[in-house]
DNA sequence: ACTTTATATGAACGATGTTCATTTATAACA
DNA sequence: TGTTATAAATGAACATCGTTCATATAAAGT
């Protein structure tokens, strides 16, 4: 009925993001262009707007991958019920992902949402397996009945420590302090792990 | 000797900054041109060029006024000596200021620095302003052989800060969290204060 | 062979940041 | 009072960007 495609929709979808991959790869995020995009796969400018709705939306798609990569990365950390041990653990596997994908981890972190536009759905969704595997990490220092200071204390943890990423994904952290981003991390976990089993114990003063 | 200039070289940068603020409160900083830096103030493109080295260069004079009145507000805040008091009337002060100055604010924090490319000292300075006044804060917490541990508790207040307004700035808050961003703040200071009062009760155990 | 039609193209458009040869206006000099 | 030197200001031109869409291509159905 009408001209056969070379590639599946879907192939050309992952060629794309393959050769978004490499350019990020070899030229910088910054470089990252459709045009750039269309001529390491093969195909024209006209291409991907077939595929995808725009630059944006293409970066999107490779951050979604790479969120992924990175969930699975996190979900195989083993939970023993020791907070403090699971949680340096998780943080170990998040810096092995980092050290092994830098570029395509800062670009998460590059990708601006349009001025008062909500996020994609699926983009949700990622966020919330991660709070689900800091949840059952953090479950032993609460109890039964504390659901929400439990979803509380993951929220300002996750958050907590995308103050540590944001900095070192922009290459700034150097800025404000000279330890590695190892270190950095785990200091910050050990603070927070300090404050939540002094939960109760301490008075706000306010 | 030659042609006299209409504006000095200093009231040209002030219009051309004045200019720049203009256009975003009134386009977002999505829109900021240098085209319409230069047509807001009445001059031409060509004229920026001869003040900054770059858009780049202009919206980092732009940030740097922003860190100043910033810093100017929080100097303000009085220190009793409480560092739960003192660490939460900051944060109010902060929060005013950012509500404030919503864009500007934002705009600080949309500025990535080239690949590589180390930040101006002046930057460096500023933040170090802001660690001097959280270092005092923080001071009653600490004896008087700890600065480094003073210090190391003022990088991480700093950073973990830093998560809530990066997310806040970039309008993905409400991502993680239904509270908001003065709510959350305030909750982040409290956990950390609880960590800081519990140090050297909790031993590490990893 | 002809028609149909999904697939793929790339010229064209309107922006952008940036450059720099050119113009303009005036202070200093003759 | 011309004349000139020169700082200040210009804006056309360039390369590049994301995006659009009329057109070309090529295979399937008749």
């Amino acid at each position: 009925m009408a001209r056969t495609a070379k590639h599946s929709r879907d192939e050309l979808r992952d060629m794309a993001l393959a050769a978004a991959r490499a350019v990020i790869a070899e030229q910088g995020t910054r470089n990252i262009t459709v045009r750039a995009v269309a001529a390491r796969m093969g195909y024209s400018v006209g291409t991907i707007y077939n595929i995808f709705e725009g630059l944006e939306d293409l970066i999107a798609g490779l951050n979604a991958e790479t969120l992924d990569a990175l969930h699975e990365v996190l979900a195989r950390v083993p939970v023993t019920g020791r907070p403090e041990v699971d949680l340096h653990a998780l943080l170990d596997g998040y810096l092995d992902f980092v050290t092994a994908n830098r570029r395509n981890w800062a670009m998460m972190f590059e990708a601006r949402l349009p001025e008062a536009k909500a996020p994609p759905a699926w983009y949700l969704e990622k966020v919330a397996q991660v709070f689900t595997l800091l949840g059952r990490m953090l479950q032993p220092l609460f109890g039964a009945h504390e659901e929400a200071e439990l979803t509380r204390a993951v929220r300002l943890l996750w958050i907590g420590m995308h103050g540590v990423w944001s900095l070192a994904a922009d290459g700034k952290l150097f800025i404000v302090t000279d330890d590695p981003l190892e270190k950095t991390a785990h200091d910050m976990v050990d603070l927070y792990l300090a404050g939540l089993r002094a939960r109760g114990n301490t008075k706000a003063r306010r």
